[in-house]
DNA sequence: CAATGGGACTTGTTTTATACAAGTGACCTT
DNA sequence: AAGGTCACTTGTATAAAACAAGTCCCATTG
């Protein structure tokens, strides 16, 4: 018998249950996707060398593989900005930027129960649940 | 020299940087701290056998381990309700309460999003905002 | 035109987290 | 006394992440 062929597998998880937080959290629950995801709607940046350089410090394996999935699961797409010198640039995808008021949740809660975490202005964080909304 | 002591050290994680997002994951981003509050909070779950029995099949160690790091990093109290048998309940502190628009969103997202996910009556989770709300 | 350097990743190894399967001890009922 | 429930523990296997280098391609510089 020939040899079992290595199925390339989806990165698309199978999610535990039908609950949506639980499929929110196997989507985009490990330590690592919406922290780019962020990256890309607040701080505008998306090249491989910004995700880099963000303060949280991820490693450089590590985001390679999740820029893979982001891709792969529909938050990000790959944009070539020069083909001769191979530069990418990663855009979200509405997917992504729908993602935006739970983001905008989370500043709000860590905010108030989190010391010394960055408060940003009140009036910045409505602007960004009525730009991205819907 | 006196052997090292094993210093017991703090469950609670120091932060990645001083982002709300971050911070945020940093405490309940694993794949199901989030769960466990959902159900304390959602479903009225306070045991540990309740726990358990939530569709996403959590691993009774990981249950356990989950549990005390919510404790300990204040978003549930454990409560003795039969001293005698050693049962305990699980309740939910303000600290949990306030994650609730965070949750409500990832609810909408994966409803917008996700297929087969279950969607809840809209008033419901108007009245989970409101009802848990600062 | 060889050397240097940056950008976008890969590869290899160690450490940590999670999954899976049993086991423990206290108490309670039959 | 035997069996059952509950709230965990313990042990081991597997998967994910952290850490440290290395690779490949192209562009500029001396």
């Amino acid at each position: 018998m020939a040899a079992a062929r290595k199925t390339k597998k989806s990165s698309i998880p199978t999610p535990r249950s039908r609950c949506g937080i639980s499929g929110t959290l196997d989507m985009v629950g490990d330590p690592w996707s919406l922290l780019i995801i962020r990256d890309m709607l607040f701080q505008n940046k998306h090249r491989y060398q910004e995700f880099l350089a963000s303060a949280e410090g991820i490693s450089t394996n590590i985001l390679a593989d999740r820029l893979k999935k982001l891709v792969e699961r529909g938050f990000a797409e790959k944009i070539c900005v020069d083909k001769a010198r191979g530069r990418f640039e990663y855009h979200p995808t509405i997917k992504a930027r729908a993602l935006a008021p739970m983001l905008v949740e989370m500043i709000r809660w860590s905010n108030r129960f989190m010391d010394d975490t960055i408060e940003p202005p009140a009036a910045f964080l409505e602007k960004i649940r009525s730009r991205f909304a819907a």
